[in-house]
DNA sequence: AATTATTTAATGTTTATCATTAAATAATTA
DNA sequence: TAATTATTTAATGATAAACATTAAATAATT
């Protein structure tokens, strides 16, 4: 399973999810939505906008967790 | 810039394309686009996959390089 | 209580993965 | 260097999903 971590790195950078929206031109709505892990993929535009507004890399923000087997 | 590193674990883990392509069901030539920098987006789906069978994390695949200035 | 921030929902457009087939290179091995 | 195997490139078409936008509902902050 693809965890996104955003709201750990906005928290770092105590960006609201709004002013990342404005500076990357990308719509808060989708940035929601990919924030909250409703989003089935990213485009590589996404998420180097993302990257470079918040000084970052990729494996900040993504995390991949081996499902539980009991499930 | 988001750069593919897919090679390098590859390399690491001595695994063909093929063979990846083989254990997560995903076409080799698809494989092959994402691997060589083709590809503007990727789906979560894919990106676990790849993690489970590498046994790896998306920032050993993807990277975020700033752009050069001077380009 | 009022304001600001975020999430949820719904709809429509556009972009791009991904499969498939086939051919062209590249790399490896005999 | 010939043969084999692996990878890349190209082209086409179907399907999936990002993304924008609007509006309403929550949640968090002041």
């Amino acid at each position: 399973m693809i965890i996104v971590r955003l709201d750990r790195v906005l928290a770092d950078r105590k960006m609201p999810l709004g002013k990342l929206a404005d500076e990357i031109g990308v719509s808060i709505v989708n940035l929601s939505n990919l924030k909250t892990g409703k989003v089935k993929a990213v485009r590589f535009s996404t998420l180097d906008a993302i990257c470079k507004a918040l000084d970052c890399q990729p494996g900040d923000i993504l995390e991949y967790a081996p499902d539980d087997p009991a499930e």
